[in-house]
DNA sequence: ATAATCTACTACCATATGGTTGTGGATAGG
DNA sequence: CCTATCCACAACCATATGGTAGTAGATTAT
């Protein structure tokens, strides 16, 4: 069940657009007609646009008479949270050798001057 | 500069493959030719991986004789995080409600037996 | 020098994706 | 009923992507 979904959330992800649609919706839902408006997009991509996003399920869209309104999964979000951070340990240790060499080097430069001329 | 770098960085991670990548490579660098050998795909494709992985800089590479190292950027996951972070606020208010309701469910059922009979 | 190894480059194919245009179905409002 | 609105569906196009096959360049080993 968990299977590949990063495959499609990522995917769904890797559009300008749809990063704006899930800002948008972080702050409500929308229906698709809310959603056309502000992006200067024709109608039938936002609905495509959308359906990559429910795809992913990311995005949940409910009729409600003629609309479709559109409620963005927090679970989705987290997935790709979760994601990044269990590589938290690598980078925090890459960060914490970075802080070494730069320890070294301006220890090195402290007794260096006479080098640099 | 870190202007649309989450496009390509999304879009790299789209891939199980290059995932996977991700994952041989935060236990430390390889070859393309280590890199090969435990997805058996051809080196070609491999290659066009990695350049995946480059574009969107979560992967250095750097010439070794007749051999080309790969090493991942730490930078660029903890980007990933970030964006998803940044979305933090928003699931656990969600989070929050829905204890809210299941709470509230509890207490209608514990009050409410006897319509359910 | 010759051969084996590591990698890149090119051409080629099928599918996915971003985008347009046209249209039809369902619902809301006059 | 008639019309406008909201949305979905289909056809179509250009480009991007996953993948294969063939080959050539550069480095290492014999």
């Amino acid at each position: 069940m968990v299977v590949d979904r990063l495959d499609t959330t990522f995917t769904a992800l890797s559009d300008p657009t749809r990063r704006a649609m899930i800002e948008r919706l972080s702050r409500g839902p929308a229906s698709v007609h809310g959603l056309t408006e502000p992006f200067a997009l024709s109608q039938q991509m936002i609905s495509k646009h959308i359906a990559y996003l429910v795809r992913a399920r990311i995005v949940i869209k409910t009729k409600r008479g003629r609309e479709s309104v559109c409620t963005l999964r927090p679970e989705a979000i987290k997935t790709v949270s979760d994601w990044a951070i269990s590589y938290r340990r690598f980078w925090e240790e890459s960060f914490d050798k970075l802080d070494v060499v730069v320890n070294q080097m301006k220890k090195a430069e402290a007794g260096d001057d006479k080098k640099h001329g």
